[in-house]
DNA sequence: TGTACATCAGTGAACGCGCGTTCACTGATGTAC
DNA sequence: TGTACATCAGTGAACGCGCGTTCACTGATGTAC
């Protein structure tokens, strides 16, 4: 339907009546107003403004501010998903190793992208029911549980004991992630980016079950 | 000054021009209408009149509506130290349990006052360059750097060990109070109030540097 | 003890602003014939 | 291949709303004398 009308570049937009790929450059300008203004003055008007296009024209893809936003949110997930893969593919492949690098992904995530972090954890404005965000949130949630599980599988427990490591893991890499990502830990970004690592490598292993470390 | 004027209760506040307490009263409306309301529909407005008073009114008090969110954001970590005081007073002594304490006092807050937290830790909208927001701010993080200074006084470390020990710390309480407070775990909520804190504190004890355990 | 007066802490009306939504419209696209 | 037409995806003006701030004012308080 739109191959033909598909802009590959932003500069192709000029003119033109009908956009042809609106709902993802809405999402793209979203994405840049929310890192720019933060979320708290997020609004729908300047997301159709810097997409170019008038502040009418974001209904006709998401009915309404709402539907934008959750939509943006579950591009969140998606981000935060593709940053835990990369650092997967480049890491050991042991589940300890594996396992570090799902948060130091998480952790990347949430430093390069705070307001998407916050948008997609901590604000009502997404609506968290709908399919759309609800299951790629819940995707990224099994990330951790597998890599928990993968860790575990050396050693089975019970159900309670699994939940509690997927938490422990969990609440460590997002509240590193937070503090990370509001600026709270500020000897910890003086540091070098390596010594850095390795220090929030340290920290993550803490969070991990007693096992053998290999 | 105001001895005389101090209302009791909120009835005594009927027909009088000069309200006496505005000040406590408009920080008690505000907590109240973000608990309500959430941090994103907070409005100076609103808490006016939940106050029962004319929305011009906390010009007088606080100047404009950052400086009673910057104030709203100090009374959050008053309340943050005064959860966790309370469960020091009720912990035993040795620096570990004093230490768990700390997270506890902090997660009870956190799950208590949901938006507050949030007010306090992922807001940009109070003043954290304000003397009266820094301060009590950084009392509240020389809580758990002190905590943390009590247990490694056992083993000496370098200051980037005990660094990386607080930031350890920090991070688990803190992520485990954001995601208990956005219900995120739902299984932890689940689980009776015992067994609960059973597992909080078996999570938050792995945070903690590996000496021995008393 | 009484009075004048400065100061303080309220009121309420008015302001301009940015917001999300609605609506009649219009240009472009794709398809049926 | 050409034409009519339904559908889609934009426009831009208008709407009402809630917001924070300003401002002239007023009632109450405390103090100097």
């Amino acid at each position: 339907m739109n191959e033909k009308v598909v802009p590959t570049s932003k500069a192709e937009k000029i003119g033109r009546y009908h956009h042809g790929n609106l709902k993802e450059t809405l999402l793209e300008a979203a994405q840049a107003e929310l890192a720019d203004q933060g979320i708290e003055k997020l609004s729908l008007r300047a997301i159709a403004k810097r997409a170019g296009v008038s502040h009418a024209a974001p209904a006709h893809h998401f009915g309404d501010v709402n539907g934008l936003l959750t939509a943006l949110a579950a591009r969140g997930f998606g981000m935060l998903m593709a940053a835990q893969k990369l650092r997967l593919d480049t890491a050991r492949p042991d589940p300890v190793s594996q396992l570090v690098a799902l948060g130091l992904g998480y952790i990347d995530f949430a430093t390069a992208n705070p307001a998407m972090f916050r948008l997609a954890f901590s604000s009502k404005r997404p609506n968290f029911d709908d399919p759309g965000l609800h299951e790629p949130a819940k995707l990224a949630y099994d990330m951790l549980g597998d890599g928990v599980s993968a860790l575990r599988d050396q050693s089975p427990a019970s159900d309670l004991a699994v939940m509690a490591d997927v938490a422990s893991m969990w609440a460590m890499v997002h509240g590193l992630g937070d503090l990370l990502a509001s600026g709270r830990i500020k000897y910890l970004q003086a540091l070098t980016a390596e010594e850095c690592e390795a220090v929030l490598i340290e920290i993550i292993r803490r969070a991990m079950p007693s096992l053998e470390k290999s």
